[in-house]
Parts: C-alpha cells; structure tokens; sequence
RNA sequence: GGCCCCGUCGUCUAGUGGUCCAGGACACUUGGUUCUCAUCCAAGAGAUCGCGGGUUCAACUCCCGCCGGGGUCACCA
C-alpha cells in the first residue's frame, strides 16, 4: 500500500434495489475513502446477465445520490480506470485467465475455467473486522472464474477489476469471507499485492433472521419515500456497526469521515431498529433550518400551501413530526374547516365564552392568551378542560400544535365561524 | 452436517486482569415545564457480562469445552 492512496470501492450487482444493509457498507467505503481523501468508485458487477433487473442501475445512482454517497469515479461521470461496468470489461479478463492458465493455476473444466486451490493448509490473512481469519484450503472448492459462455464470475472480475482499480481496501459483506481464500489466490498468482480487506457484519431484522426482501428488508428509496432524511438514515447506518461517544449524536457525512476507523467496525451483526432511526429522524428534522424544511417537505403535501403560509407553520409542527409523511394530515385543520364536535352543556359554556372574547379581542398571541386565560380563570373554570374544548371545535383533534400561534394563522373570521358552528 | 465468524441491559454499544455488585445512547416508566401533543429538564427501571470448567491473589476481560446466533458450501454475487 505505502504512499498509495486510498481507493474504496463499492460493487453492486444489478439485480434488484440494494436493500439498506447493503447502504451501510457502501457508507463505510465512502467514509473510509474521505477519511484519508482518497477515492471513492462505484463498480457495477453485472457479469449475472440472467438475474439482471432492468432498471436497477439507476436506482442505485438514486440511493447514492440522495444519502450523498457520491462517487469520485463511476459508469456516468467516468474516470482513469474505466469502464466501471463488468460487462464492458470482458475481453480485459480473458488475458488474466490465459495467464492463470499457463502458470497452472487455472484449468478448464467442461468449457469453464477453474481456479485450482491447494488442497491441505490454510489461507490466513488479517481481517480489518475480524482480526485473523484462517481458512482450511481443502474446504475451498474450484471455484469457477470464467463460465463457458466466456464471462467471468465475480471471484475472477471483481479480483481483476480491483487491482486495475488499484483499490486499496476491499469492504464487503461478511458472505464473501469464505471465498477470499480463491480472491487471495488470484492476486498471489498474478503477483500482486493483496488490499486491505474488511468483512463488514450484517443486518438482521427484528427476528434476528438476515434482512433481506422476503423479510420485508426495505431499500433506502423506501425510506426517502416515508419521510426520512437522508441526514438521519447515514447518522442511523453510521452507528449501527460503530461507535462513537454516545452514539446519539448528530453528525454529517464530513464529522463521521473524520471520526471513522476501519479497525473500529463491529464484529457482530447488527440488528436494524427502527426506533433509533426514528429519533435521528426526528432530531434532523428538529434541526433543519425552516426554509430548508420547507423545500423538503412539498413532496410530502397533499395541501397545496403557499410558501409564506407554510413558513408560518412550520416552525409550530417541525418538532412534533417524526417523518415528513407525518406532517400533511398534521396541519389539515388549517385549511379544512373540522366536523362539528358533539358539545355538552358545560363544553357549550366554554365555547360561547370563548366567542364573545374572541369577538372583540385584539388578534395577537399575546392578546388572545391573556383573554382566553383570564376568563376561564373568572369563571373558575379549569383552564386545561377550556382549551381542549376550543382545540377540539378549531382542529378536530385533541392533539395539535399550538392553539393560539394556530389560530393566528388561520384567521379570526375562521375561527369565529368554527366556534359559532359548534355551538349551532 | 463440514468449515468460518460472532455472543455485555429490548436495541446500538463502552469496557483489553483489579478504578465495573458493569458506563452511555435509543426505547420504556415517573416527575417538572406547558392550553393538548411534542420539545426541554430531572429521576427511575432494565445485563447473575450465553453456560460450565479452568489459569490467577483477582476475569466481562486469558485458556478449554459446551450452547446459541449468523455466514458459506452455485458455470449467483
């Protein structure tokens, strides 16, 4: 490695939508590339023509897209090492194969090419997540690298292409493990040197079984689709799998860079917990300055809300939502004028009073306050059971933003009809 | 089943022989602030450190066995 730079790679293969376990070790490549300004790929492994899902690359450019994950070199922007596409690369590999063949370390069997492994010892090699992984050789099979239809298998191209790559450390899912011993081979027998390399764990889902689609794993799109920011979602993957003072708190892409260790990555799968994505979510979208908040949320509204209104609610609901989806049917009651609530005599007494301040009162947050406190105080009334009652013939809902600053925005006349037509 | 990896509160983790009858965060419970909710603040409950043996004056920390979980045994990646 030496004065090398650093080079990370992240080598999806084209076969679906990544789910979000597969997010997180594409995160840790980034991070680590960052980490040491250094570079970033993205490769795409599609040498699986028949499990090919049209459609996949581009929602994988997607997902990098939105987390921020941007790669420094890839199949659209390009770079020196190009093409990053397997399948653009097909006659590069036939060399290496020959070549692997003629030093006997490759043979063909019935019109595929086999790497052929040692059959006693061990492979050993120092795992950045693992430590020490030592692998008996005779449970390695010959792995094929060249199919008979002539295109290469992972072992062979993701091998070669991380080498003309220069990639510099390998991170990948711990199921490859068992196949480095073949990766290991390749790179001894063409002489080069091998990379760092991390076996980062899975995510298991709440029944401790591995995420994946049939267990309902969701893909990062999904959750941008919910309402949750990219912010929270990189915050949430970030410390699921590594630590870092008290894990709670809010870092950008650019503070976990600095503060991630390729040797500090967990060992043990990890158990993918929606509720601590939710309280990142919650806690970015608390932080989120308003005019930012207002831009991403549009995409969630139904309402069709003009700015300057939104600017005026938002600062009333920012802190109560935990997605984005969450906010449409929050504000509702600003716009749409609520059912009638069934009144008794005494919630009756309450509104009519409420009425006849409102009629007359100065229409500030102050002024509204101190009339609508000061009378129920008069009556002796309950102040908490005088507000409800209003908060239910305004909103609909026992549970709303702020009555006042609410009422404000919705405008006297508004609001004076809402009471009236309660107390019809 | 063979081989490989892993095993601290529900979850994510701190912890590398004594300062740990185990600390933090999320979630949870309670109290305070408050017109509701949320925020914020405070307090609390929650782990016999998977189990059993060793080694040691002393082990969550070292060794062995067991159990449990996961991965992998494709001309998939």
């Amino acid at each position: 490695m030496s004065q090398t730079t650093v080079r990370t790679r992240y080598a999806p293969s084209p076969t679906g939508i990544p789910h979000i376990g597969n997010t997180r070790t594409a995160l840790y490549a980034f991070l680590l590339a960052r980490k040491y300004g250094g570079k970033f790929i993205l490769r795409i492994e599609d040498t699986d023509q028949k499990r090919t899902v049209p459609g996949s690359l581009e929602k994988i450019y997607e997902i990098q897209k939105f987390l921020g994950l941007t790669p420094d070199e890839d199949p659209q922007k390009g770079g020196l090492f190009g093409p990053y596409i397997q399948t653009q690369r097909r006659q590069i590999y036939q060399k290496y194969v020959q070549e692997l063949v003629a030093k006997g370390v490759a043979y063909e069997d019935e019109g595929a090419i086999r790497i052929k492994m040692p059959k006693e010892g061990y492979t050993t090699w120092h795992d950045l997540v693992a430590g020490k992984i030592s692998i008996p050789n005779k449970e390695v099979d010959d792995k094929v690298l060249l199919k008979s239809d002539g295109v290469p298998t992972y072992h062979l191209a993701a091998m070669i292409d991380d080498h003309l790559m220069e990639i510099s450390h390998i991170i990948r899912g711990v199921e490859y493990i068992v196949s480095t011993p073949v990766h290991l081979k390749i790179y001894e027998a063409l002489g080069w040197e091998f990379p760092h390399i991390a076996h980062v764990p899975l995510l298991l889902g709440p029944d401790r079984t591995k995420l994946s689609k049939r267990h309902g794993a969701k893909s990062v799109l999904e959750y941008r689709d919910e309402g949750y920011l990219p912010e929270a979602i990189n915050n949430f993957l970030f410390y699921l799998g590594f630590s870092y003072q008290d894990n709670s708190a809010l870092l950008s892409l650019a503070d976990m860079a600095k503060i991630f260790d390729e040797n500090k990555i967990q060992k043990q799968n990890a158990i993918f917990d929606i509720q601590k994505l939710n309280h990142f979510n919650k806690a970015w979208i608390k932080r989120l300055s308003d005019e930012d908040l207002l831009e991403r949320i549009k995409p969630f509204l139904k309402h069709q809300v003009a700015d300057d209104t939104l600017t005026k609610i938002l600062p009333l609901v920012k802190e109560r939502i935990t997605k984005l989806d969450e906010l449409d049917q929050f504000i509702t009651f600003f716009f749409d004028r609520p059912e009638p609530q069934v009144q008794t005599d005494q919630t009756k007494k309450y509104l009519a009073d409420a009425l006849s301040v409102l009629e007359k009162n100065a229409w500030t947050k102050e002024a509204i306050e101190s009339a609508l406190a000061n009378s129920a105080n008069e009556k002796g009334w309950h102040r908490g059971d005088y507000f409800m009652a209003l908060r239910l013939a305004i909103t609909g809902s026992r549970v709303t933003p702020p009555l006042t600053e609410s009422m404000l925005i919705i405008g006297q006349d508004e609001i004076l009809a809402r009471l009236k037509q309660n107390l019809a």
